[in-house]
Order: structure tokens, then sequence, then C-alpha cells
DNA sequence: TTTGGTTGATTGATCAGTCAACTAAAAATA
DNA sequence: TATTTTTAGTTGACTGATCAATCAACCAAA
């Protein structure tokens, strides 16, 4: 264990630790023993690094935005020009490998609920609800007349953050084929009724 | 104030105090005493009526339950036959005034959340899920092939609690009727688009 | 010998749950 | 009717456990 720039790989481990407890507990109620614990240190160290519980969190939920985010922006790179493509892009994001799983899908919803409380957390939540928002819109913006586009966008994040919670209440490894297979069937029948 | 038959009257004010602390903090992070104190008693009380502050949290969720059944059943006797009343009912339903209220969405978050650590908050979650899977798929059965109702009903099911985690996230009052809206748009389009 | 990394021990606050005691209404008894 | 007894309702004070946050001290590399 190399003694020089720690810091760096402690954060990571931390954050990765939080959403690990998370997942464990099923809800922001973690102590900082448990994450510290798991990341293999004391909490002392945790609040040495982040200061306070709450920038832990808040760092915490950074990340998982930062990825998804990183994400979604390969998944539109790939997706190409097609704008067909890019709302599959967009919606196979949020159910792929990396982001659907139990811990994430369940510090997803903790942090939800944490946002009533701090305004950070709600300011952060914020940004991904209007970055799905755009990213959707922006490519049904070729398939759809606005006004359809921006009701499609809304009722497509709605549904993704349905399925989100409903998972969560569902045991054993969510299923994001069947989840991806729902918002695909909604877009299709969207697009045959609706498209100009 | 009446010494004789306070049981009911106590469980009842401890209940509404109960979602009413809930929905003030925005999580079931809520103190006996904060929840006691609304109801103008002490935490001691609260104690002697519920035993542990789990069950009076089991008591609130099957309070809330018990509300929303009561008015489902009230709506669809009252959208009669005609299945796409009904199906009109049961979405209305959920978003109607007394269910749809900031205090009751932080109420229903919460205990999404909770369940995950709690198997009787679990199992009552589970219990609204079917039943409104139930309703939805009843009323679509006359409109939809009995595969297209089942995966409309799932679809309808998360758009619901999509708007519920989404306006949870907004301030002020909810706005019911867009997002009653944004749900009877997507009903048309499905039906257009797939009824038998 | 400085500096970054690390911890055990401690503190102070919070909170669920308990308990003995008090009150007043109702029921039983004289 | 008048008195005692029981019972339901209620609380203040307390306990024990938990946990975030702090701090003085320690270690090892540079």
């Amino acid at each position: 264990m190399p003694k020089t720039g720690m810091e760096p790989l402690r954060r990571k481990a931390l954050i990765d630790a939080t959403i690990s407890a998370i997942g464990a507990r099923g809800s922001l109620d973690v102590t900082m023993s448990d994450i510290a614990g798991r990341a293999g240190v004391s909490s002392a160290l945790a609040h040495h690094y982040f200061g306070a519980k709450e920038e832990l969190l808040q760092a915490t939920m950074r990340h998982i935005l930062a990825e998804l985010g990183a994400d979604a922006r390969a998944a539109l790179r790939a997706a190409g020009a097609d704008q067909r493509r890019r709302v599959a892009a967009v919606i196979a994001v949020n159910f792929s490998e990396s982001q659907f799983r139990p811990s994430t899908i369940a510090a997803w919803l903790a942090f939800y609920v944490e946002a009533q409380r701090s305004p950070e957390l709600r300011r952060l939540l914020r940004i991904y609800a209007r970055r799905l928002h755009s990213n959707l819109k922006s490519a049904l913006g070729g398939l759809l007349p606005p006004c359809e586009a921006e009701l499609t966008a809304e009722s497509i994040a709605a549904l993704i953050d349905g399925l989100y919670i409903r998972r969560a209440l569902k045991d054993g490894t969510p299923n994001a084929d069947s989840a991806v297979a729902l918002v695909e069937d909604y877009l299709a029948t969207t697009l045959a009724q609706k498209a100009r």
C-alpha cells in the first residue's frame, strides 16, 4: 500500500463503499463506521477526507451522476446521427449493467428521499432530470412535432423513474431487458401514432 | 376531552400526525416526540398505544393504503360498466385531492425506501401494487387483447409511480391535472394504436 | 524532521423505549 | 347516597444505545 497520493484512492474507495453500504441497507441510514469499514479504513479517516457525512453523500451522488453522464455521452456518440437510435441509446443507458444494479437503484431511491431535506442533493437530482429530459427531447425532436416531443420526453422520463422505484420493490436481480422492452414498446406505439 | 374511549381517537390522531411529520421532514426520519407533539400528546402515550415506532409506521401505511382502496372502490362504482371510464377512474384516483398532496407523496416515497428493510412494509406495498395492477388490467381487458392489456397495465402503473417520485422533487403544490393528462395521453395513444 | 496518512479513544447529542406515579372517570360496595 | 376500588388515560423523568464528529497521538516515507 503506497503512502503517497492516497487521497484519490481513499476518496474513490469510500464513495464505492458508500454505494455498497446504501445498497445493503436499502437507505441512507448508514453509519460512517459501516462505510469506512467496507473501505477498509477507520471512520476517522472518512471524516478526514470528507469532513462531514453529508459531504460524502453528496460526493457519492455526484459520482453516480457523473458515471451516468459519461455513459450517456458514450452511448450517444456510438448511436451516431440516427435520431431513432439516439432515443434508444438514451433509454438503454439508464438500464445498462453499470446503472441498473440493486445497490445503485437503492441509492437513487434513497437520494430522492434525502433530496427533500438537502438543497444540494435536490439541486443534483434536478440536474439529472434536466439532462435526461434534454437528451430525450433533442433526440425526439427529429421524430415528432415539438409539442409531442416534449410530452413524450416527460413520459419516458417518468416511465424510467417509475421502473426504478418498482424494481426496488422486487427481490433478486433486476431484469433490465423487460424494463427496456416496456419503454421501447411505449416509444414504438407513440411514434407509430404521432410521427410526423 | 372525554376520558372514555380515547383509544381510537388517539390512534387516529397519531397516524395523522405521522403523515404530517413525514410530510414536513420529507422522510421517515421523524422522532416519536415530533409525531406525538403534533398529535398533542406525549411520546410515552404514542408508545403506549403502538408499542414500537415500527408499528406506528406500519399502521400509518395501512391507513394510507386503506384510504386509497376505499377511494378506488368508490370511483369504480361511480364509473359504472363502461370499461374506458373505469380505466380513467383508476388513474384519476391516484391523483385525486386526497392522495396527491405533498405530505402523502412524501410518505409514499419514504415508505418505498423503508420497505427495503421492513418485510411488513414491503408486503403492504406489494398489496398496493397488485391491487393497482389488477384494477388496471381488469378494466383494460375489455379494450385490448390480454397480452397488450398486461403490458399497458404495467406501463400505467410505472407511469403513476414515476410521476409521484418526480413530483416529490418539485417545489410547491403538485399539479395533478398535468399528471393525469400525461397518463391519459399515453392511454389514448395506446388504445388508438392497439385496440382490438 | 517535516509531512501526509491513519487510528483509538472520547465527547456530546439524539432518540427509542421504559417506568413509576398521577388523574379522573366509572364501577362496585356499604 | 356516600365511600372505596378499579380501570383507562396520561405524563415527566430516566436509561441505554447509537452515532457523528473531534483530537491527540502514532507511523512511515521523503
